[in-house]
DNA sequence: GTTCTGACA
DNA sequence: TGTCAGTA
């Protein structure tokens, strides 16, 4: 069960997961006004990420990058509870540590190239 | 400086 | 979706 307390564990702000996702706020917020994602709410009202909003979040732009609508994507995450992120054994893509491992390398690439690393393209491949 | 909501091109 | 406004 610790592991679902670090995949639910608040920790990125809007910023951080721009970069690692690659997508804009407005695209993020427009997710969460369709309930594609449920973020936690820290003081000022700002929008706190767990891993896990990070990885759905993810699985969206995979989606998306697939032409699905948000129709579409609602229907494939309404099938992925939010708190209930059980260990199914045959789906799990990463490990805890591949995924962070994975990710920092992202921010890293996207601080290097400025921007929208190849976050945007190739690492659709990689999820679902 | 960063993020938030609402709104409009 | 982008972006601007006015805040917190």
């Amino acid at each position: 069960m610790a592991d679902n307390v670090r995949r639910s564990m608040p920790l990125f702000s809007m910023g951080i997961v721009q970069k690692l996702t690659g997508l804009t706020a407005r695209q993020i917020r427009y997710y969460e006004e369709n309930d594609l994602i449920h973020p936690e709410r820290s003081e000022g009202n700002r929008r706190v990420f767990s891993f896990n909003d990070v990885d759905r979040l993810l699985d969206i732009k995979s989606l998306l990058d697939e032409g699905v609508n948000l129709a579409g994507i609602r229907r494939v995450l309404s099938e992925k509870p939010v708190v209930a992120n059980r260990p199914a054994e045959g789906k799990k893509a990463m490990s805890d540590a591949e995924l962070m491992k994975f990710l920092k390398s992202e921010l890293v690439q996207a601080g290097k190239f400025g921007k929208t690393s190849l976050i945007q393209g190739e690492l659709s491949r990689f999820f679902r």
